[in-house]
DNA sequence: CAATCGTGGCG
DNA sequence: TCGCCAAGATT
């Protein structure tokens, strides 16, 4: 019997095997065409697909997917994207994080409008132009949007095929030598299925922690199965700890009820989102930096939050403004145009702890 | 190539 | 409590 994992085998048993399993245990997705009507030709909206593709960047779909619907909701098509405000949409991708995506989500938008009538590109080639399209992204939309076998490697393939061929060398290092393997496998024909069911696969059954080997389509050829190394794949380089950083946030509020916030630059972390004026993040003493001159009062209470590579401890001072007040720094929105909502995490976090203090006195 | 860039869940 | 992890892109 011959090893339907080694290359040179043009059978095609591996993609036939996994597709039969897709058939049977695709998960319902909102962006998502079912596996009997892609049989059927079939394709799904490519806005919606990158819409959600751009979202499900280094993110889950349990937590994509109410963003997914607020968003196709409000904007049905990339032309109405294109057509919202900055703000509208930064408000909208709050929480999510990664707002580098967002931004790059409307300019994205607005260039598809601008320069391609309103359409995505149908390749790769083409899409890997578009601001946050990326080797990734540009491969799956070309493949499940548009039928293209182009070879789709995210997290879940890389830890698939590093078990599959029980491929030892750590990332990022074995990056090329994985998206190789899965060239290899990848079919020409339903390709758009063939790499969901890769990702499904990952994310449900060869999991990074307790793989379900026992059930898995793959179980046969599967190298790393057979050799015991399933759990120790893929090898990563380690990465190192992470400082703490302090800062101190300004949360003031105006007689009339209107609260003092801030549009962070367009760049760097939590770039384009609406913010608490505040101090910049540093190790060490967090340096004074008050956006208006008051009787600020200092919170008990710290916010605390861990961001990708450091974590945060934010001091808290509040304040209450006369009418008259002219903030060096800021710009005030009244009670009815602010929504806690519209804040980045850390912020809203920011918020939860102040707005007791404001409730007691206003 | 290595660093930057969020957040929530899970063992 | 903590480290790891998730359908990566950009610089």
């Amino acid at each position: 019997m011959r090893d339907a994992s080694q290359p040179g085998n043009r059978t095609q048993a591996l993609p036939a095997s996994l597709l039969e399993w897709y058939d049977r245990h695709a998960r319902a997705l909102p962006w998502r065409v079912p596996p009997e009507d892609s049989r059927a030709g079939a394709r799904p909206d490519p806005y919606r697909v990158w819409l959600s593709e751009v979202m499900l960047q280094q993110t889950t779909v349990a937590a994509v997917k109410d963003y997914f619907h607020r968003f196709t909701t409000r904007w049905p098509g990339v032309a109405d994207l294109a057509a919202a405000e900055d703000g509208d949409v930064m408000g909208e991708w709050a929480g999510l994080g990664y707002y580098a995506r967002a931004r790059n989500l409307l300019k994205c938008a607005r260039t598809v409008v601008a320069d391609h009538g309103g359409v995505f590109p149908d390749t790769r080639e083409g899409l890997l132009t578009l601001p946050g399209i990326g080797p990734y992204t540009a491969s799956a939309i070309a493949a499940i949007a548009f039928g293209r076998a182009e070879t789709v490697v995210d997290g879940n393939v890389e830890r698939v095929m590093a078990r599959l061929h029980d491929i030892h060398t750590p990332l990022p290092a074995a990056k090329p030598e994985l998206t190789a393997a899965a060239a290899r496998s990848t079919p020409a024909d339903r390709p758009g299925d063939y790499a969901q069911a890769v990702m499904d696969l990952g994310a449900t059954i060869c999991t990074p922690r307790n793989p379900a080997c026992g059930i898995c389509p793959w179980r046969a050829p599967c190298q790393a199965r057979a050799r015991g190394t399933a759990t120790d794949l893929p090898r990563k380089t380690p990465k190192k700890a992470q400082p703490v950083r302090r800062g101190i946030a300004y949360v003031a509020r105006r007689a009339d009820g209107a609260w003092l916030l801030e549009r962070r630059p367009d760049r760097g972390l939590l770039g384009g989102m609406l913010g608490w004026p505040g101090s910049d993040w540093i190790e060490g003493a967090p340096p004074e930096a008050p956006p208006v001159a008051a009787d600020w009062t200092v919170l008990g209470a710290e916010a605390r939050h861990t961001f990708t590579h450091f974590h945060l401890l934010l001091e808290i001072r509040i304040a209450t403004l006369p009418h008259e007040s002219r903030p060096e720094r800021g710009e005030f929105l009244d009670v009815a145009a602010f929504r806690p909502s519209d804040l980045p995490t850390v912020m809203r976090k920011v918020f939860d702890l102040a707005r007791p203090s404001f409730d007691a006195v206003m």
